[in-house]
DNA sequence: ATATCTGGCATCCTTTAGGTAACTGGCATC
DNA sequence: GATGCCAGTTACCTAAAGGATGCCAGATAT
């Protein structure tokens, strides 16, 4: 009768991995962001176009929050006005397969609502 | 000059669907319920036990919304006192990929970070 | 000259998510 | 007969997320 049962173990390691993810994506706006980000919006203006609803305040938090999870870059050049870009760092192509999943998900999902 | 970008379209569509997605996921706690529900805990108090630091009100509120959204299913037996078992609907199956990536991911951002 | 663009910041406010604690009512256990 | 288990509910509260609005300063466009 062993003290440990690995498989219960395993589960629990499961479960917070997952929340170690959710707690680095977390909030309805990281996610949008980070795929504006990565289709090409590097500037500020542009990526607030790109997602719908989002005020300057929160996209503003929302990328410093990004840029110390080392997933988007932040340049800043020497121009007047200084001129902004922001881009997705090359950890960030390691979330590219869930975030694919996750629009694939959603698109499934929406499908399958508007049949109902 | 075609008055519609297909690209652009392509792109703000895929955001809408990460959107939808996350609209149903949302929080910090919906996934990982629905990864302990999949790991075959069905009791109320084995899921609270197996996510760790979720109270009974949260708990509770959370499975119903993922009932309402067809992820689990709540089944009552008339026995007394009356049993209540969780399952993982079949349309939640659709998630697992999205959510085995997530939790691949965050195993590997967990010992990146580690390694610091 | 006036409007508009840039990349934000400051302030105030509302909403929601989430947490705390207490309680229920039958049944089994000590 | 007191305690504990199950599956929650209720009321209350805090903290965090998010939204609304206004503003800046240098530049470009009309």
């Amino acid at each position: 009768m062993p003290d440990i049962q690995p498989d219960k173990a395993a589960a629990a390691q499961q479960i917070r991995h997952l929340q170690d993810t959710l707690y680095v994506v977390n909030g309805k706006w990281k996610l949008p962001i980070l795929v504006a980000v990565h289709q090409g919006n590097s500037r500020f203006r542009d990526i607030q176009r790109s997602v719908q609803g989002i005020t300057t305040k929160v996209l503003s938090t929302e990328l410093k929050a990004l840029e110390q999870n080392k997933l988007v870059v932040r340049r800043v050049y020497d121009t007047s006005p200084p001129t902004v870009e922001y881009t997705t760092s090359s950890y960030c192509d390691t979330l590219q397969t869930m975030i694919l999943e996750m629009i694939a998900w959603g698109k499934n999902h929406h499908d399958r609502i508007r049949e109902e």
